[in-house]
DNA sequence: GTGAAAGCGCTAACAG
DNA sequence: CTGTTAGCGCTTTCAC
């Protein structure tokens, strides 16, 4: 059985392919009937429509979608760029959006472009040459380029968890500013009055950073802020931003701003493991509130940003478009909010 | 700006698309020309080929990879189907395979399929019609009519992660019977005489948990080994079957085998919130040797899967066969194996 | 309710 | 080195 089975596939050119009109000549009609037996049965009679779906599940037959997309100019692909599959944030994200894109007929044609503009403009691209009907793209930075490909493209475009007041066409997301310094506040209530700041190298991260700083001191905290910054965010980068901190930044305890709830676990990790007391010595603030942050111990306290939701309205709008509604022009910048939970690290 | 910027996307249908033919007139050939200088430009002088690039700029053209996939029968275009996105086991397998992909030319069609093998027959379904000139499954466990359709598709499959006698075409994973086994012996071979087991429910998850129980009791373990079985892997399920191991299930200490690392992490939180020494009275074993395994504290002792390596020997087995290479018989399952490392929990 | 004709934008021979 | 001629397998439009 082994052998056999490849046998299938030994072959360099895949076996014969049936079509629309092979079916069709089984069935007795012409291969337009079959189309609209496919696409619009109700056009087409019980009777016949019986012995097409007699003769497409004799041949197995599978539509052409290349050919259906060329004739139709709807691909019914949507194309998503996003800088890591690996971290939740995004593949969440991603996950989600997916989910409801393909719940309206669509698939989703993937690309990881690595935190780079470049990388991305290149992306963008390739996959424009597949004719997409609509792009997801991750963030407000782009290469100058992205940005001019996609107005000539002409297609929906969503740049999703991040705002600006330019968008390229629709965006979706939240302030980081603002939820920076929602962090502060946060932070300055609970009677913190010195802090640090633990980054990836991210620009969202970055901006969230600068923000919590700046107003932690304006707040009436006692500054300077440390910042320490790593390249990607991870429990071992967290736990060696945080011994960064206490060891050659001057932290001698208090608040730790993270730019995520990975990070902040790596920091509650470390002081721990120095015998730290969390919060009382070492108070940690996340971001992002992942599935784990109630579950760590203590749990958590971080800024809760609804991946799902990101996903899904990214995906409405999207969609939203695709059928012709076009948005107000107030509706091309979707503010979906954060909010501080507050448990048990500040 | 804002108002001018959005106007391009306002109308219903994307604009005037260049095509080659248009590209051609300017620069004074034939469509075929055009085609011919980007294809292989060694075909084609280089003055014409400077006129070409010319008219190209001009115009913003990009290829229609549909018609070029249509008419050629090769979409340049693999098809990717994965249980879950947010799990980083399968999302870091899914990037390192699409970056190789990539690397050749390929674009990835992404579907998550939920573990459910009638979802991943759909999707399989759906991406079969556009002619992916291979597929990525994970696992090898499939609905009998996803075999069917992708014997008859004639198209090169690998199958991920997991290894079987009979695979659909290619196979590369490793076995999780002998990981089960080969947990158990580290466990004995740690002293350990008292184990539990805590696992997702998924299948391949199953499989190892229970060659875990079966060998470390043939191995001189004592019986019975308690299992506690969560839906979904996280710190929090971790922390929730700890809890059931040792409130309900009659676990008074020893070495808990954990099927992936996020869970033994819930169990090392669990343990230690409850004050129990780890791994001195709960000793924990983890599965996957994620990147915070060796963050943890104590070091997390796991079963490390090489998933960039899975990704890649499985991305360059589907481009051999694409480059037309027939595998030996026995290339076609590939054994990655895997690696006890021995941290600080057990 | 069904068919015929045209064409989507490209690649693949085959000429010259 | 460049052009001509045929499709690839569908959808669309217009007839009947």
């Amino acid at each position: 059985m082994k052998a056999t089975d490849h046998s299938a596939l030994e072959r360099a050119r895949p076996r014969h392919r049936v079509t629309m009109a092979e079916v069709g000549r089984i069935a007795g009609v012409t291969q337009v009937t079959v189309s609209r037996a496919l696409s619009d049965p109700s056009k087409v009679s019980s009777a016949t429509l019986e012995r097409i779906r007699h003769a497409i599940e004799a041949t197995g037959f599978v539509p052409n979608a290349l050919a259906g997309a060329l004739a139709s100019q709807r691909s019914m692909l949507v194309s998503a760029l996003v800088p890591s599959l690996t971290n939740v944030v995004y593949s969440a994200m991603l996950a989600s959006f997916g989910r409801a894109m393909r719940a309206d007929g669509y698939q989703l044609l993937v690309t990881e472009t690595g935190f780079d503009p470049e990388e991305e403009a290149e992306a963008v691209e390739t996959h424009l040459s597949r004719r997409p009907d609509a792009l997801l793209l991750t963030g407000v930075h782009h290469a100058p380029r992205t940005r001019r490909m996609l107005l000539a493209a002409g297609v929906p475009v969503v740049e999703l968890w991040d705002m600006t007041e330019t968008p390229i066409d629709i965006c979706v997301g939240f302030s980081h500013r603002r939820a920076g310094e929602a962090m502060a506040d946060f932070a300055l209530g609970k009677g913190h009055r010195r802090a640090a700041v633990a980054t990836a190298a991210d620009e969202r991260a970055r901006r969230r950073a600068s923000a919590f700083a700046a107003r932690f001191i304006t707040g009436g905290g006692a500054g300077p802020v440390p910042e320490a910054v790593a390249e990607r965010a991870s429990i071992e980068t967290g736990r060696d931003l945080l011994a960064d901190l206490l060891d050659n930044r001057g932290f001698a305890g208090g608040v730790v701003a993270c730019s995520s709830d990975v990070l902040a676990h790596g920091v509650m990790i470390e002081a721990q493991a120095r015998g730290l007391n969390v919060p009382g010595q070492v108070a940690v603030i996340g971001f992002g509130d992942q599935e784990f942050a109630r579950a760590t111990h203590p749990a958590l306290s971080t800024v809760k940003v609804d991946l799902d939701r990101l996903g899904r309205e990214g995906a409405a709008a999207l969609t939203a478009r695709l059928t012709g509604q076009t948005p107000a022009p107030s509706e091309h910048v979707i503010d979906l909010g954060f909010e501080i939970v507050d448990r048990a690290t500040a």
